[in-house]
DNA sequence: TTGAAAGCGCTAACAA
DNA sequence: TTGTTAGCGCTTTCAA
């Protein structure tokens, strides 16, 4: 215990250092601020650095944000941090700012609009620098507008808009589907299903029309009858959907993609649950390769997306704006790559034995 | 495009609101802080509110913190955003803390002490009201005392500190020991081995503790040589550790309890490395029951943990403190519960079917 | 190169 | 009940 102490010691201020050093607040500000600008003589600058890092002073960050109107800090909001997606592009995100110098203020709004609001209005009411918002659907329009006329900078990650006049890291979802599709016509599959995302949000609509013309492309019959349309990207939504499909037209395709792979797991159930195997009766490919995808049975061929790379990109789109405002917008396109795993196989080719994957996993992409 | 605009806006400010309502800003600060003590006129109390939402004032939380030294936020501090168990608990804490205002400030250390101290210096500089961290390791005791010394209210989670000055909310370890050792024992496992988490960490310790315990308290015998010790929580080290303990002793034990279900995965790699089968030749229980233990092969029989109050619970019992800092540390212990799947069944059982797991869990617990 | 002065937006004594 | 005053810790003109 530290002798006459009561209570904890008030951090050392800028005032503090001032009056050790002998010298004028304004003049530890800065020598502290490395504004190249109006220098400081260095032996003075020497000293008063030198008495800071005695006192372990710190600059308070409310105070100089109040200043100057920066916080250093950068709002990131996610639907629900235990979607398997969320935590490596949070922490991209988190690498990539923190090397900068910002702290990340992460909420969720566990899909919740009036939730979502509560947390802008807290983050705005913190005076975050900027925003990442890993949440948009086409019901965000008017947020984003709102958030626009506030002159937030704001990027999206992973989900982009409709009003492309906003920043967003997204993957290449049309590459992702036509992947897909491009591994199954290899296996000899030519009546393929799948399992939309929610046409609200881009990754389901891109998905989708990706899928749509990679089959158009190879000549493959596309009908309309074998795609159904997931609302939410859970488990149980794929198994309600593919179940719905399997009882409608079971037999008509040999194969589906997913248009994530908690979908995709939905569909091992339902085809579970329809008596059929994977990949015997059907092949099923999903999309992200989510934590553990390699570990269910069968391991899931999926399309694997850089979630790291994705939150550092937006990262760096929040960096840009920040620098620079007046920068137009613009998207970037992260490129995914096929993972074939044991879910996949030759139409119609026996049952897969008893194991849980192959000894390796075959990788292709771009 | 909003007419004679020209950027954005400046936010109105208390004292814009003051002006309209023709009073000084201080009952303005009055109306909207709910200070029960000096109260105002009904009347203006009323006007004032109704010019601030037209204005659609926010109160700049900058210039509040600096006056007050509170920032309604708080620093949550986790080694790897990525271990499946993190995001409910984070969650928990965001959400219980969130309904009382405050704002989560989310910090990565990716296992590097450099880091860690850096993100400290960060969320200190930022003003956080307190500190939860999901870190602690043996070798944290140092910086704990700091933190305690410059009077920072700190929660642990998850894992707790040898120094029990420090309020922690922690799974009940010994319990969840007790319970998987109860589990194997009924089904009439005599000898059972341990895949023990790193001893600088409470779970790790206490686990083998009440693993050793729990074996003695049936008088099955306690044997160091079956109890394997790995270093990180990951399922190679897990493979890593328990192929090794296979290497030396197999046949010589009929079940393993694993320190947590990454060791677990492991545990069945290093079996099918090993050509053995699972429950059949070795029955495997972890402990967790991260997301989708369930959907493993076979499906993982693990001691559920509820992450999400675990987290919920650490928001609480830092909010006690932040109330009031003088009250005694407590810790709090979470129950866990058995959830009994396919990955465990009576010593010598035929192989398991090939079937992914049971049509339903069998739980039991406190 | 350094100092003086002002103020970011808010709250909290104290006074009226 | 309301207004006055001062100041949280910092940056940033402007002047010397």
């Amino acid at each position: 215990m530290p002798l006459g102490g009561e209570g904890a010691p008030r951090p050392a201020t800028l005032r503090d250092v001032a009056e050790l050093a002998q010298v004028h607040p304004s003049t530890v500000s800065r020598v502290l601020n490395s504004a190249a600008r109006s220098r400081v003589t260095a032996a003075t600058a020497v000293r008063i650095r030198a008495i800071a890092s005695e006192l372990g002073y710190q600059p308070n960050l409310m105070a100089r944000g109040l200043r100057t109107r920066r916080t250093r800090s950068v709002g990131v909001i996610v639907t629900d941090i235990s979607n398997p997606v969320i935590p490596p592009i949070v922490r991209g995100i988190e690498r990539r700012l923190g090397d900068e110098g910002y702290t990340v203020l992460l909420a969720n709004t566990d899909h919740s609009a009036r939730r979502e609001r509560r947390q802008l209005e807290a983050m705005r009411a913190k005076l975050v620098d900027g925003l990442i918002m890993a949440t948009a659907t086409r019901e965000h329009d008017a947020l984003l507008a709102e958030l626009r006329a506030m002159a937030m900078p704001v990027v999206l990650v992973n989900r982009a808009a409709e009003d492309d006049g906003i920043s967003a890291a997204v993957p290449d979802d049309g590459f992702c589907a036509e992947l897909a599709v491009a591994h199954l016509a290899q296996l000899g599959h030519e009546r393929i299903a799948h399992v939309a995302g929610s046409p609200s949000t881009t990754t389901g609509l891109r998905r989708r029309r990706g899928f749509e013309a990679a089959l158009a492309r190879r000549g493959l019959r596309v009908d309309p009858e074998l795609v159904t349309t997931s609302e939410r990207y859970t488990l149980e939504e794929g198994a309600r959907c593919f179940g719905e499909l399997l009882a409608r037209r079971a037999g008509e395709f040999t194969a589906v993609f997913a248009a994530n792979d908690l979908l995709a797991l939905g569909c091992y159930e339902a085809l579970e649950r329809a008596g059929l195997d994977c990949p015997g009766s059907v092949s099923v490919v999903g999309c992200n390769d989510m934590p553990f995808a390699d570990r269910f049975t069968p391991s899931l061929s999926t399309i694997h997306i850089p979630h790291l790379e994705l939150g550092r990109s937006a990262a760096e789109l929040l960096l840009e704006r920040l620098e620079d405002p007046a920068q137009p917008a613009r998207q970037v396109l992260v490129a995914p790559r096929l993972v074939a795993r044991a879910s996949s196989a030759r139409p119609g080719s026996a049952a897969a034995a008893c194991g849980r994957r192959p000894t390796s996993d075959a990788r292709m992409g771009p």
